[in-house]
DNA sequence: TCCATATTTGTAATCATTACAATTATGTAT
DNA sequence: ATACATAATTGTAATGATTACAAATATGGA
């Protein structure tokens, strides 16, 4: 995926959404860091950038993005929401021992469908526990 | 299911787990009200019988009868956890209009497999989230 | 340039959950 | 039955994520 400013502006701009510098900031951490990072997570790193920025700006234009399609919203860990630039339709894997958060790719057979069973179902969500690759390979 | 105190009794022993009368009520609790109650909600209807039960008590023991594996923990919401004494494979869906969860039964392609792509794999959530059937219904 | 409005900021409040120490209950050996 | 070590329960305080809210700041259009 191709980031730069030019591109996330019209992310922004196609949502009817003011591109302000914050909230360029904070899409063009969740493009350039796609480990699903937390609230804290980005905004410790973006206050490096901007030593004005408030953890309610992240907070609220996070909240507005997803309102936006723009983002997805994780709940994993079940302590923190995680946040993902990337909406496409996937599963997550979330590793007990080094908490990484992995995407996989898993063909949900309800996944494109608008209805199951009289419900409208408008996200989904599958999320997958325990000990990822790499550290079962380092506990060797 | 049949819930009565000498079956709860066993699947408490049956994990060597004291049969408490604190452990006996949560889980008869949870049998009997399997609509994926909070702790908030387990903790209220429990003080009416037991005057003296912490909340701390029901978060103990939840989450030692989830380590045992007597019931499962979903965190779809993402404000709360919720509990089920169901510990078998399904899906759950939240109405963002009721905040009711319906169980759905969907047919996960690595459901039964132990690993995936390299990861061994403990635990299993399908989140879906719209507006329910009775939802729809009702504002016709 | 001015002004109404949108956005950002900082602080305080809320709420679920956890930490921890004190109290109470339990099983076992005597 | 009694005493004691251990397990379980309880209550309070602390933590940490999130939200509420009002003040300060920035923005776009007249």
């Amino acid at each position: 995926m191709i980031t730069n400013m030019e591109s996330i502006n019209n992310k922004l701009l196609s949502k009817n959404v003011r591109p302000t510098y914050q909230r360029m900031k904070i899409l063009e951490y969740l493009e350039k860091n796609q480990n699903h990072p937390t609230v804290d997570m980005i905004y410790r790193y973006l206050l490096k950038e901007i030593p004005t920025i408030s953890k309610t700006t992240v907070y609220n234009t996070l909240t507005m993005l997803f309102e936006k399609g723009l983002v997805s919203c994780l709940n994993i860990t079940g302590t923190e929401s995680r946040f993902d630039c990337y909406t496409g339709n996937h599963h997550h894997f979330l590793c007990e021992k080094c908490g990484n958060i992995i995407d996989l790719d898993v063909k949900c057979p309800i996944a494109d469908k608008k209805k199951f069973q009289g419900h409208v179902i408008k996200e989904l969500h599958g999320y997958f526990k325990g000990i990822c690759k790499k550290c079962l390979e380092n506990q060797k």
